[in-house]
DNA sequence: TATTGTACCGAACAGATCGTTCCGTATCGG
DNA sequence: CCGATACGGAACGATCTGTTCGGTACAATA
């Protein structure tokens, strides 16, 4: 890819989530984002058909990482690994929004927070039905699993949002603790 | 009220819902609003200062009417009641939503969902701080409280959004039964 | 190094939408 | 019946959108 494209991806991508971290999704225009990136007008609209696909983008490269370490891909391996193999998936997804996405955490917080939380459940979705369902790890088989995994995706995502919103004061080990105690109906102990 | 005025919110209000259920909110030109509901231009702006603002008012009146039923507020005794009195609010608000409040889960389930459900979960945890928090009902004490409350109105709302996602074809009783399930651990039993 | 392709820039464009203004008309309440 | 007021229609400047065109700067390749 040449280099003059990825920088420009890399300033648009910049600015944008700045202004996010702003203003409202529907309060910024495309000037403002060419204004802080520095860039043309043409050269926006030859990145991104629309304002729309530009958060899209911005969305899948957010939460694609995320979700692929949380799916323990091989490439996690490489990494170093906060959490011990013993620890839950979600306290593995709250230490690592906590340790290295803070553009997440701060988007979330935003006022634009109903834009990315659509995407990060439909994420977390696939996830636990990876991670659970397939293992059977549902201790309430008579509900509809669909109805269980949407559940638990929403119950995760409701209890970020509420630890952000206390300031992140309480340590992760603490807010997953409150999480399984919520959902300890549904889930398997593992 | 004038008549006049009665008439043309009225008319402002029936063309707004409607477009709501078919365009995404921010699609909707006021130009589009003022054509359907068949008046002028300087009328709009003279009963609603911004399209925000329909929308508030909008809100306000949808989700005011069946919290306050569900509050059991003084003139629902006047009414035909469905509901026994053991019955659980959250069944109440299950049978009300299906017979009376069609309107609501037309614009529920539509593109503009999170819009209301925001609304939804704002009004249903004063209800249930009001119904439950005030009598000592938490089960799980040990943890915070707005937790909780977020928890469980949050849940309730993907409950909804789940049943009419599959059609609204369980009954709300088997609903209710699945929304228990999932929140037993923190509700005490009535 | 010279060349060729491609990304970028700047200005300007038509089109859509917004919120307001002015003035004449129609309707309401008393 | 009459004063008040709500409505309608047309037009306004302002803002934002997405596109076009011609020229410039930079990247990869030979």
């Amino acid at each position: 890819m040449d280099r003059r494209q990825k920088k420009t991806r890399e300033a648009i991508f910049q600015a944008f989530t700045e202004l996010l971290s702003e203003k409202h999704y529907n309060q910024i225009a495309v000037q403002d984002i060419i204004d802080r990136a520095d860039i043309g007008r043409t050269t926006f609209y030859a990145h991104f058909e629309t304002k729309e696909y530009l958060l899209k983008d911005l969305c899948e490269e957010l939460f694609g990482h995320i979700i692929d370490t949380a799916m323990g891909l091989p490439h996690t391996h490489y990494h170093y690994s906060c959490c011990s193999d013993t620890d839950s998936v979600f306290l593995h997804l709250l230490r690592h929004l906590q340790e290295n996405d803070r553009n997440i955490l701060e988007l979330l917080s935003s006022q634009n927070n109903e834009i990315f939380i659509r995407y990060f459940k439909s994420n977390l979705k696939q996830l636990i039905l990876r991670q659970y369902a397939d293992k059977g790890l549902f201790a309430v088989s008579a509900l509809p699993e669909d109805y269980l995994v949407n559940h638990i995706s929403s119950s995760f995502v409701e209890t970020v949002g509420w630890w952000l919103s206390q300031g992140m004061k309480e340590p992760p080990e603490a807010v997953n603790g409150y999480f399984l105690a919520v959902i300890e109906t549904i889930l398997k102990q593992e």
